[in-house]
Formats: C-alpha cells, structure tokens, sequence
RNA sequence: GUGAGCGUAGCCCAGCGGUUAAGGCGCCAGGUUGUGGCCCUGGAGAUCGUGGGUUCAAAUCCCACCGUUCACCCCA
C-alpha cells in the first residue's frame, strides 16, 4: 500500500474545519491592519533561499529540499515564506510604491527533517511583512497583529518575548565579548555548543542542556550592547507596544540563527510551555532584500505554522464552527423515479439549494441511513405514488415529519425555510 | 544524521509461547413488501509491519529492515 510520504500528511474532510477556522482568521485579520495577499510559486530558483540563509547553519545541506529539473536548473522547494516574497517584491518593482508595502501569505512550505511534533516535512505557514520602512511602529504593529490573531483564535494564553539583536554595527561587538564569557567555559560546554562557539555564537544563549543554560544565565546581555540607534529603536518598538496594551516580557537570551536579522526579534507560545512550543515569531530583516540583490530595504515580518496551531486549538478543544453540509438528500425509489429525481437535483442546484442524489439503486432504507449519516436537514423521498400526483415527500430529518409538496414548488419551499 | 518508545481489521485496542486472534466504533444486511437516528439479530473485514532466526509450537522470544511517535541536531 502506498502511504504519503515521511513528513506529509493528507487533511480529510473533518478536519478541515479546523484549517478553514484558522486560513480565514488570518485573512480577516491581514485585511483589518491593511496587508494584501500575495502567493509565490511552491518552488523557487535555489539561490532566493540559499543567499539568505547562507552561512553558520546546515540548513541548506541538511534541510532544504534542492533538486535540479531538466534543464539543470537548480531549484528548491519553498521553504519559508519571507524570501520569496522579499523576490516578488524586487521582481515586480514594489519598492516604487509607497512604502511601506504590507503583504501576506499562506501556504505549503517544506523542510527535509525528522518530523516531530507540530513539525513535518511539507507544513503550512501564515505570515506577514510590511517592506520598505524602518518606523519601529511598523515591529509594534506586526507584533499587536501577531498577538491579535492568536487572540481571535481563541488562543489567548501566550507570552510574548521581546529582544533586540542589534545591527550590523552593535551585533559584533556583542559576539567579542559573548565568546569571551563562553571561552572561560569551555571545557564545560557541551559538544554541540562547542560548534556553536565559532559557527553560530548567538546560538548558544538558547542551548537546551542545563549546564549549558547556566552559562548562558550569567553571560552578557545584547541589549546592554546595542548601538546608540538600535538602542532608540528598541525602546521606540516597547513605547508602541505600551501604547497599544501588548503585553510583552523582555528576554535577552532570545536570538534569531541568521545574520539578515536586524534589531528587534520575537516569539510567541503558549504561557507555562517550553522547549519546543514556540507558535510563531518574527523581527526585523534589514539586511535580507540586499542580500537578493535590491537597494538596502528595511523590513519586519512574522510567521507562524499552521500545524502547531491547529495542534493547541485542539489541545484547548475550542469549538470549531462546522462546514455547512447540503441541504436536501433525494432519494428514489424505481428507475422512473430515479429519472425524476435527477431532475429535481439539477434543478435544485441552479436554484443554489445544495443537494445531494442518491446513487447506486439502494434500497430506501439504505438511503435514509446514508442521509442520517451526512447529517442533511432534509430527505425527499420520490416513489411511485409521488410520480403518479408529480409531488415528492420531503422529510424533515430533525422532527421525522414529513409532507408531499408538489414538484413544481420544492425549490421555492426550501429557499423559504433556508435550512 | 543521533537516541528512545511503539507497529494486531478503515479507526480504537485485548491477547505477550500452545493449536477457530477477542472486543468496541464504523460498514453491510435483516427485524418494517416505501423511510434514518435508539434497540435486537446476523454478516463482511486481519498476509498479527516485512524478512530471517530460536522452538515440537511464535501475534507472543531474538536479530535486521521498514514505518510511526517523541526528543536531539537545525529552526528559515
């Protein structure tokens, strides 16, 4: 038998409720703060993601999916959101509108990993960018958005962490003195940080080992390192946030693994959660739209994966709503009435009444349990009797009553009760 | 890539060395010659993940592989 492949998962019709629920609060939010969607393809040239993400991780060895087409072509699967749409807005000349431009996605994305809890190989991330402006008040905006999508969700049990990483001026003096204080550590670091130390020094602040995190508890704090502007930034980013009543709990210890991330940096999860609940986060990435090849361009954006939501709204078990199911079942009796009741079918659905037919020449009793089980309001019934006086028996499937109603006015009938 | 747990019908699962593999949900049929939900009766559905080994005997013990779950690495 084959089965979907390691890391994928197929969404049956039951659960798509649940994705419904979540795709149109983050449409409804996206269009209250004025963000626009866009969609970019599900692959892209390698480079977009290899540029951006180059250096001081294995993400593009180990995790991307990178493949070559016919032509030889080098391409990956997307495999997130923010530089793809940073491409679209080079490519279409975005940076000629007004700036800031607010765009939102939300879509498949894919990551060659061991899939684990809330994490698969092809999962779906919501996100939103506001590109081209440097105002502070656009890190506050994406983080009150953040923080009111969870709310609308009804997930509103979060914390929200706060830092700032600097830029490319504050950051390195930062690193110096961070690896100094490490270095002083070092037969006591575990292995892995040991790596950290010369690939990637800010990584080793969130090391998950406890004698690891002891270190990072007394080590330097980026803030107290900022640069005179980044400085100015970050308390602008909190004066807004104030402003807005957004909570937020400062943690110098939370870091982003690359080096296009500017400034301000942050995470949402669950509150009296740890590890790896992490809900979405985001930041400022001054340096990415360069990276590609545009003019210097300050941005900001957020991210969260479908997957780990949909997780704690069934954690919570916060009711759903429904997907609306048909109306009316018609079922039938012999091969005339079968005719007829095609008929009706078809017309019913001009009529924009959702109707579902019964097939396979099933006994009635039959077709009642399959209308029982679809959970549809009501059953028409057309037999012999009903051809002979054109009606048909419609059944309210609730109370069990019923009546024959004339053919000609089944239509008018149901709209009028809109079930 | 590393480590640990788990793989028995569509789903949940009992059985953990002894010969027809149990139950529940769901499905189908009948109890009502044209009527669902509740109830009753019956039925279909399982290469016990795959391969090898131990044994008179394996779903049950051992090994390998595959799958899956959780965690690590990484986290865009």
């Amino acid at each position: 038998m084959y089965k979907a492949p390691r890391g994928t998962f197929d969404i049956l019709p039951q659960e798509h409720a649940c994705w419904k629920y979540v795709e149109e609060k983050a449409a409804f939010l996206c269009r209250l703060y004025g963000y626009q969607p866009l969609s970019t393809p599900i692959f892209e040239d390698a480079q977009v993601f290899a540029k951006t993400v180059a250096g001081g991780t294995d993400i593009i060895d180990k995790e991307m999916y990178i493949f070559k087409d016919k032509s030889g072509q080098e391409l990956a699967l997307r495999a997130e959101g923010t530089a793809p749409v940073c491409r679209a807005y080079l490519e279409h000349g975005l940076f000629n509108l007004p700036q800031p431009v607010k765009l939102y996605y939300i879509g498949p994305a894919f990551r060659y990993e061991r899939p684990q809890s809330g994490r698969y190989r092809q999962h779906h991330q919501f996100g939103f960018e506001a590109l081209g402006e440097a105002d502070p008040a656009l890190d506050a905006e994406v983080i009150e958005m953040a923080q009111q999508f969870f709310y609308s969700l009804g997930l509103p049990q979060l914390t929200i962490h706060l830092n700032s990483i600097g830029c490319k001026l504050c950051r390195p003096r930062y690193l110096v003195v961070l690896k100094q204080h490490y270095s002083s550590y070092m037969d006591q670091l575990c292995p892995d940080c040991k790596a950290r130390l010369v690939k990637n020094p800010l990584r080793l602040l969130d090391c998950k080992k406890v004698s690891c995190q002891e270190i990072a508890k007394t080590a330097p704090k980026i803030p107290d390192y900022l640069c005179h502007e980044c400085q100015i930034h970050f308390q602008s980013v909190q004066e807004y946030l104030g402003a807005v009543s957004i909570p937020f709990q400062l943690n110098p210890r939370l870091v982003r693994g690359l080096d296009y991330y500017t400034r301000t940096v942050f995470e949402i999860e669950p509150r009296e959660a740890g590890g790896q609940s992490t809900l979405g986060g985001g930041g400022r990435y001054d340096h990415l739209i360069e990276e590609l090849g545009g003019r210097p361009t300050p941005a900001v954006g957020f991210a969260t994966g479908l997957e780990r939501i949909i997780l704690n709204l069934k954690n919570q078990r916060l009711d759903i709503p429904p997907l609306p199911k048909p109306d009316v079942f018609i079922a039938y009796l012999e091969q005339e009435a079968k005719i007829e009741a095609m008929k009706i079918a078809s017309e019913l659905r001009r009529e924009g009444i959702p109707v579902i037919m019964a097939t396979g020449d099933k006994s009635l009793k039959g077709q009642m349990r399959q209308a029982n089980s679809l959970d549809i309001a009501y059953a028409l019934i057309l037999g012999e009797q009903e051809l002979l006086q054109r009606t048909a028996m419609l059944r309210d499937m609730r109370s069990g009553e019923q009546k024959s109603i004339p053919l000609t006015e089944i239509a008018g009938f149901l709209k009028q009760f809109k079930m």
